[in-house]
RNA sequence: GGGAAGGUGGCUGAGUGGUCGAAAGCGGCUCACUGCUAAUGAGUUAUACGGCGUAAAGCCGUAUCGCAGGUUCGAAUCCUGUCCUUCCCGCCA
């Protein structure tokens, strides 16, 4: 949510930021409107209401006096001030709403670093490691996966429909020890606290984490207890200290968390969403950061190495965009992604989105700090960032590291977490579906 | 799921219709005192929004006693709904 003070104050430049990120400039005008008359409406009816106080004070002062008469008199006069109050209180009440659910709809200001329109004007602004080349024909991931028997793609459909993965005996065994392997990195390099949390959040929390209202087709929901399906972990991790007012000392925060993440992804289908590409749940590992508003873009660049720390320990290329405005996320004000090649299939494939939302989310969130005790309460910077998806890293890591006879070498960083394996070889197949058996049973 | 009790300031906890933003204690901060620490005394101690004003401060108004409504001239206090917590019973990994 945008500062209702700061767009009253330079509404010019509110405009031009948002005209950058390709948003519609006029909506300021329509918050400027509700707010000048909800401003308008509630100095009067708190005046009334200054005026009824005082009156309501007098009452009692009479009556002891023995005045009953003057005291109906003054109740009768005080009833009709109060019927006036009402009707101003509800003026503002509706206008105020008006104006905050304008303010809802309103994304983040992109940071002046970077650069302005549409997605195509993004910069790469690192590139780490060579694409890989294979003297055989390489294989992409969707084959890969399904020969070594790592991941049954045809199950999973039967279970829950196009876009759910079933993964089998190693390739579950590479997912899980995937996840382990970024946590302890992640703990034990760069200092994260890891957090494991519910994985359906209540409205209010994907409210201030500005998931909500402009995502809600996005998230999967149940309508029974209104719960949200974590479309990340991020609003987990940024509603820990919702409401609360946290010791500027123990500033910067770091958390991360590991959950799986559901996204109904509408619409998808076709291009780009072969075999793990786009899914409707997959698992990732979040990282969140709640940081003094001055060290927030220190903390970004760092936040960026720290997932790309994870791809250089598995030896995997990669490339950073830094992100138009046009391009970056609803509540971001500057937004990196990092891609890795997946050489089968020949793609870059976004596994990490590194984000400085500012004050957007605390400010929603009523998320402050002091500085020192008694201070003034500000709002901390929050940014978030993917360390990392798993699908696409494990599409990519499969294909890199294929060798020619069909197996898959195993980056040493991850040999621990796969029982010491330093390749994948071809798992025993499941047991093999009997055709027509089960026409036959049911005959 | 059934029953009971309860939600008050950073914490504990009083307050059952009027001067209550709220006693008291604890904690925090400031000052004084003691050669340090400790102890003691005095003072102070929320947040948000709006208005005036400013370099900053400040002043005024309003709101906030889980949340949302209602009754009343007036609500922490009465009524309704709702959420949450604790305890007992049931169910359950």
């Amino acid at each position: 949510m945008l500062d209702i003070k700061y767009i009253r104050t330079e509404p010019e430049a509110v405009k031009a930021k948002l005209t950058a990120r390709l948003s519609d400039p006029a909506a300021i005008d329509a918050v400027l409107e509700a707010d000048a008359r909800w401003r308008a409406a509630t100095a009067e009816a708190e005046e009334l209401q200054a005026e009824l106080g005082r009156g309501s004070k007098a009452i009692p002062q009479l009556m002891k006096e023995g005045k009953r008469e003057e005291a109906d008199a003054l109740k009768a006069q005080l009833r009709e001030l109060g019927d006036r109050k009402s009707a101003l209180g509800e003026d503002a009440k509706r206008l105020e709403a008006e104006r905050d659910s304008l303010l809802f709809y309103l994304p983040n200001l992109p940071h002046e670093s970077i650069p302005v329109g549409g997605e195509e004007n993004f910069l790469i602004v690192k590139e780490f490691g060579a694409v890989k080349t294979f003297d055989f024909e390489a294989k992409a991931h969707w084959d890969l996966a399904v020969d070594l028997g790592l991941i049954d793609f045809t199950r999973g459909v039967k279970l829950s429909g196009s876009g759910f993965v079933l993964y089998k005996g190693v390739g579950a065994m590479l997912e899980r020890g995937l996840i382990q392997f970024m946590l302890d990195l992640h703990r034990e390099k760069h200092g994260y606290t890891e957090w494991s949390t519910p994985f359906f959040l209540s409205r209010e929390s994907v409210l201030a984490s500005a998931h909500l209202p402009k995502f809600q087709p996005e998230m999967y929901h149940d309508a029974e207890s209104d719960l949200f399906a974590l479309p990340t972990a991020e609003p987990a991790l940024v509603n820990i200290h919702r409401d609360e007012i946290l010791d500027g000392r123990d500033l910067p925060l770091n958390y991360m968390a590991y959950s799986p993440c559901w996204r109904r992804e509408a619409g998808a289908a076709g291009k780009d969403t072969r075999g793990l590409l786009r899914v409707h749940q997959f698992d990732k590992v979040e990282m969140v950061k709640y940081t003094l508003p001055e060290t927030s873009y220190a903390e970004l660049e760092t936040l960026l190495t720290d997932a790309t720390d994870i791809l250089e320990a598995l030896g995997l290329p990669y490339r950073v965009k830094l992100l138009a405005a046009g391009d970056i996320s609803f509540a971001a004000s500057k937004c990196y992604d990092v891609e890795i090649h997946a050489p089968g299939a020949d793609m870059w494939l976004e596994v990490s989105s590194c984000s400085n939302c500012e004050d957007f989310q605390s400010r929603r969130g009523n998320i402050r700090f002091r500085r020192e005790p008694g201070a003034k309460p500000e709002f901390p910077h929050l940014l978030n960032g993917s360390g990392t998806a798993l699908p696409r890293l494990v599409a990519a890591l499969l294909e890199t590291y294929q060798l020619a006879d069909g197996t898959v070498a195993v980056p040493e960083a991850l040999q621990p977490y796969l029982g010491g394996r330093t390749v994948l070889t071809p798992e025993p197949p499941p047991p093999s579906a009997q055709k027509g058996r089960g026409d036959a049973v049911h005959a």
